[in-house]
DNA sequence: TTATTATATGTACATATAAACATATATAAA
DNA sequence: TTTATATATGTTTATATGTACATATAATAA
């Protein structure tokens, strides 16, 4: 791509057809979130990614519920439900309340469920 | 865990501590969605669950661009945001349009620009 | 204390996948 | 037609990751 062009710090690699797009790409540029936080928030999404885990946090969303609870509504070993859970917590999609033996989990705050919702929305419509 | 439970075609499994989740069991079971929608609904959120294609989605949600741009605004090769752009439309969260050689992309719809502004506060609001 | 239950964690393995590289296709100009 | 440019696609490889299994920890009861 782009053979023969300059690569001076702040110069933008464009098309050959040079040029065109500078000042958009100049301009999206500036906006660029920091790698950090795209970073950050990828990792949220990847965790919404897997249709098992998203199954538990659908769950969740539905209702507050032990570990045992949800391995027995998704049909999954114990270790692997706590594996998604320990994942869930760390990046505060859900939390965990113990009471006695057992851990009650339930979504984190409103925007998981917002998300939920809205991507659902997004499903639907696609398939319809 | 649970050893010695009836296991009959309706029944729920939970813990040894029997019954004391049952209805709520049965109650989120009943709502539960059907596996195709979690399974394409986990696949859309999956293609937000990776920095670098999470990037181009931000980047369409600040103005269209073609192929070439992205790869000059995210230093990535062309191959590679090609085959990320591929997979982006087949879940239709990005559209395309060409003129001449050029391909430019856009978000497919509003859900999707909704989508990432959620998640962005949700970081944002997990880390200050 | 020991026993039982509920949950958490360490590790290994099989699968999924993002990126690199090579190559093919599409469009326009010469 | 041939050439150049922009994009798409096939394939390989290195890495990431979900699950299973074994085991550890936490909490309650006996």
């Amino acid at each position: 791509m782009a053979a023969g062009r300059r690569n001076t710090k702040d110069a933008v690699e464009t098309c050959i057809t040079k040029g065109i797009h500078d000042q958009i790409i100049r301009s999206v540029k500036r906006k660029m979130p920091d790698p950090f936080e795209l970073y950050e928030l990828s990792d949220l999404f990847k965790l919404f990614g897997d249709s098992t885990r998203l199954s538990i946090i659908w769950a969740l969303s539905e209702s507050e519920m032990c570990v045992c609870d949800l391995c027995a509504l998704l049909a999954m070993k114990q270790p692997a439900v706590s594996h998604q859970l320990k994942n869930l917590k760390q990046s505060r999609i859900v939390k965990a309340r113990r009471d006695g033996k057992i851990v009650y989990y339930s979504l984190e705050d409103e925007h998981i469920r917002i998300l939920l919702n809205l991507g659902m929305a997004h499903t639907q419509e696609s398939y319809r």
